[in-house]
DNA sequence: CTGTTAGCGCTTTCAT
DNA sequence: ATGAAAGCGCTAACAG
């Protein structure tokens, strides 16, 4: 490996000081036209690219950079909250490293960004004492469970009160026997099935007396599918549905065409996240929208806030989001 | 702003130097217990985080990055390739720092990220002169169009050869009149549409003779779906319809729907990308299949040459890769 | 217009 | 086990 090429080796070339040198790259002025032209084209014959460690370091303002760790991008509520969050940041200066927990885990991404930003945001599921040692020190911004470490902040998202308004238009609507499919996603970290946050608010609201009509899916548009068709050879009597999220209940959705299930005469089909992407399926997807720019909007509120107290310890900071019902087609 | 609390702060309130702080905060050992104790206390009260600039600087092995400019975190084919992009990366040492064309604009994008990593990989559709200036001399690896310019490297999809193949395999199945959706996306940037690549392929693989129909729509499903009915409406005697992308085509199947034309029965649609998404309409949409888990990986390839040359002066380097047909359902 | 000096904040020698 | 000195590569502030 050829040993870097720096300022100085250009300097050198040119015939000038280092400063003459970071004159002409910069377009400081100050320079003669002749003097500038030998030193870029110095700098261009070696092939020079200042240090960006080098330059930060002197920098009076250092960039901010943020780390998002995003549990998958195979599963679109990830990546669109990645796009707002992207395009929130760039906005307000903040750069943002991204790595995906997918492959080797949220705890190895949140490792091998530690060194490199100033803060993270992100969904994290691993136990807590493992965020704590991968984090390194690092304030992180969780996006909606809320954890309980030092230094964490979160901006949550109120899907309570959302199911709770979910199941009371559902019944305004007509709606007499309301089933959920889960996730089985606590499958991945455990050996065995725990119920999510939102079977739990489900089961909560729906009422003590009714019939619990829940069951557990893959994560993924078949996973949805499948989920559905087991759910009302199960439950035939159900004429509503809430699927644990879009994606599932787009799966739910062509569940029903391949039953043969009207939606949403015979059967309402409600998602959870707002993505885009229900707008693919017909009748196009009603769902429990999060608002993801809103979500962005306060993490960065957040990671402001740390940054202008230069990233110093602070009193955890907390944001409620609420979500709004959207009403397309398929309830 | 309180000023940044450095490690020579740390030093004086544990009262030690500042490379006994270094060792006890890098796990170092030839420290005495005690002491190590007493630094880590002092760190903590006073929140100090090393600076990742100076860190890097002095470090020996350098943390690399890439910076990942994204068109769109709206279309799927972008965010899937930048989660299989991210996956490589990873997996090869590279931080991504990503930033999205969409809002400010690729060259914005170029600009903010270009003293913040080593190499940009991207789509870029920006006139050449434009991207010179705002790359900052930073390498590129650019990802689909071919991009002629110093330090600018490639790995192409040969489009032809898979859109050349597609209309072979569409007329062995029995189609007779081949049609095409193109996508209006040049008219972002030019007051006046001009035809993509795809298109000219098309017209050009499609024969001489033979007349062409092609409609330009908004790339999007809702764009696709008015495209595909107004293409019907005008040639009600295509049998096969090649759509410029999946998201596209996903809209053809459902204006298909609409029309009441059965799929693939009456019309075939063929989309392009080989979104996973494809499978979530009905039929499966049929696709001629762009590679990204390859085209990921000859980018890395890229950046790792680069790297192993220091990012010094390189000859281009190209990569093609190959699409697939992926037949599901809809063709 | 150009060069010299002095750091940015950290880690690595090398002493002690 | 700890400290002093040197320097990573760059730019800001001053000279001239």
């Amino acid at each position: 490996m050829a040993k870097r090429v720096t300022i100085h080796d250009v300097a050198a070339l040119a015939g000038v000081s280092r400063q003459t040198v970071s004159r002409a790259l910069n377009d400081m002025g100050e320079i003669s036209g002749e003097t500038k032209q030998r030193v870029l084209e110095a700098s261009a014959k070696l092939g020079y690219r200042p240090s960006r460690f080098a330059r930060n370091l002197v920098a009076r303002k250092k960039t901010r950079a943020l780390g998002f760790v995003v549990a998958s991008f195979r599963n679109p509520y990830y990546t669109e909250i990645a796009g707002d969050l992207l395009e929130c940041a760039a906005s307000r200066g903040w750069q943002v490293v991204m790595a995906s927990g997918e492959s080797e885990g949220e705890v190895a991404a949140l490792h091998m960004l530690a060194s490199q930003v100033d803060a993270f945001v992100g969904h994290f599921m691993s136990p807590e004492p493992q965020l704590e040692k991968a984090r390194g020190g690092i304030p992180m911004v969780v996006l909606e469970p809320p954890v309980r470490l030092r230094r964490t902040h979160s901006v949550e998202v109120d899907l309570r009160s959302g199911i709770e308004e979910a199941i009371q238009s559902l019944r305004a609507k007509g709606a007499r026997s309301i089933g959920m499919i889960d996730s089985d996603h606590s499958l991945r970290s455990s050996p065995v099935y725990v119920p999510s946050p939102r079977r739990r608010f489900f089961e909560e609201l729906i009422g003590p007396s009714r019939p619990k009509a829940v069951v557990v899916g893959e994560e993924s548009i078949t996973g949805g599918s499948r989920a559905f068709v087991e759910l009302l050879r199960a439950h035939p009597h159900l004429d509503a549905v809430l699927v644990f999220n879009d994606l599932m209940a787009i799966g739910a959705v062509q569940g029903a065409h391949a039953l043969g299930v009207k939606v949403p005469d015979q059967v309402r089909i409600l998602g959870i996240d707002g993505l885009g992407l229900g707008e693919a399926v017909h009748p196009a997807l009603s769902t429990i929208s999060l608002d993801r720019q809103a979500l962005a909007a306060r993490a960065l509120d957040v990671v402001d806030a740390l940054a202008a107290a230069d990233f110093g310890e602070m009193a955890p900071i907390r944001y409620v989001v609420r979500p709004r019902l959207l009403w397309r087609g398929s309830a």
